[in-house]
DNA sequence: GCCATTTATCGCTTAGCGACGATAAATATT
DNA sequence: AATATTTATCGTCGCTAAGCGATAAATGGC
């Protein structure tokens, strides 16, 4: 899956989309809230604010960010909302970051690593 | 290597490394700069500017960003400046991001997903 | 219906990114 | 020595990110 011809165009909008992905996560406070996500199951906006030093707003805003992204889900229930994290959008974030020196070269380089 | 116990405060520093060089790669034209660095073994400066559709100045900036966060490595070799990527470090990368959810949590999620 | 709780949104300020052109700095070339 | 080439840096502009407090919006409980 994923074979390596593509038009210049749709390989724009790849480098793009991941770049937007990697700049979701590319936060110590997101960052950290992907950690407590991925501690427990469900996790609501309330909880995360215990546990990090920014106020209410901010982290709202960071579970959007991280929301729009798809690397996390809500579901509403009552007046909490519940988040969690969406492994599968995390899984396909990591796959593609490796997949960077992967694609389109002789992937020689890194299994030279092995003996370091 | 890299166990879990730690302070709050490298905890801290850790993450905020983390999302330094998240940042450092979370850029459509980085993501390129890097793809066209790992296509080759050196590639200087000026062979970067004649690939991607944004000006000197702009990659020279570019390839300083990947530089300070570690992912890239210079050597000046004359007039030119010649750039090759740091495997190494990009492995470490791949590997501080794929431990986000696997660090002080049971990693059942994950495994779940080999059957979808 | 009224109040409390929880979350999302708005308005604002501050700081930093990304881009460019112009120019400095270093090295080749003739 | 003078010129060309290559890269790095500077200054500037526009824009977006990140944070906050205040407040709206939605739901639960009394």
């Amino acid at each position: 899956m994923g074979g390596c011809p593509q038009s210049n165009i749709e390989l724009d909008n790849k480098r793009q989309q991941l770049a937007d992905r990697l700049a979701a996560i590319a936060h110590p406070h997101r960052l950290q809230i992907l950690e407590e996500l991925g501690r427990a199951d469900c996790v609501c906006c309330g909880e995360v604010v215990s546990r990090l030093p920014i106020a209410q707003s901010t982290v709202s805003q960071h579970l959007k960010i991280l929301a729009k992204a798809g690397l996390v889900e809500v579901n509403s229930a009552g007046q909490k909302s519940l988040y969690r994290v969406n492994a599968i959008a995390v899984r396909t974030l990591l796959e593609d970051v490796s997949s960077l020196q992967a694609c389109c070269r002789a992937a020689g380089k890194i299994e030279d690593l092995e003996d370091i």
